[in-house]
DNA sequence: CATATTCTTGACAAAGTTGGTAGACTTTAT
DNA sequence: ATAAAGTCTACCAACTTTGTCAAGAATATG
């Protein structure tokens, strides 16, 4: 796992949103520090991956689609950013076969990083970075 | 920490170089299933980061500069694929600024599993693996 | 010494990812 | 009507990844 920029502005954006109950793009962005168009993509993928629901026209904006405490930060990490491993070789979500394949000891290795990070960021809430 | 094919490799050639003592690169190359002539630079690279010994001319080859148990993973995931850590906000050894930077909670999420995988990697050598 | 073998070095390049921006469109409160 | 939001598609520059290429330098062997 390797956070991306895009990732942590959506973190941002959903604990702010946790926080003020709704807002809107422009508040987010100030407040947030979020470059503003960038920011309306970001929205547009939480809510087409149903972590946040929007209304349109003046008072419009955006709120969490479930309560904070049932989002967990491994659900947002993998809609960004993929793989919670740290080789797609030992992903359960994201399998693909890569060059290490052939070492299982390594294979271990790695496989317990990913599984500690698993259990971490599924347990991990946006409520409790509230 | 994300693992690229570079990195998988450099890792599959010192674990041969363990094994086998001394290699040369088109060996480590069909034994390992590494395109020859990005093996090559990647031993190179190996090499810049004194993690190998070269020996030119016919019977040439490669050798680990230090014993196997010496060469941690993290050493080697360091020198190809830069910070161990999830993201550079968190990292001691490349630490850059990020939007994470001004949630304290995220961070600390963050840092632990940087820890983790610092714990791991520094621990893991080469001699391990083989 | 000649030659073949092996490592050395620097450049290059196609493809994918990252971190955005632009602008036209749709919905809706007033 | 109009203005204030969100929606959607497309685009772009910079960087990283995953290699390749070719010429050069060192050295073991005959």
């Amino acid at each position: 796992m390797k956070l991306t920029h895009k990732t942590e502005y959506a973190i941002l954006a959903l604990i702010h949103l946790a926080r003020e109950g709704e807002s809107q793009t422009e508040s987010i962005s100030k407040e947030c520090d979020i470059p503003f168009k960038f920011l309306q993509q970001i929205l547009r993928e939480l809510r087409l991956k149903q972590l946040v629901t929007s209304v349109r026209g003046p008072n419009g904006g955006f709120k969490l689609k479930r309560p904070a405490n049932k989002i967990s930060l491994a659900e947002v990490v993998r809609a960004f950013d993929g793989p919670l491993a740290p080789t797609s070789a030992v992903s359960v979500y994201f399998y693909e076969p890569g060059p290490l394949e052939a070492e299982p000891k390594t294979l271990r290795v790695f496989k317990e990083v990913r599984d500690f990070v698993s259990k971490k960021l599924e347990k991990t809430t946006i409520f409790d970075l509230v």
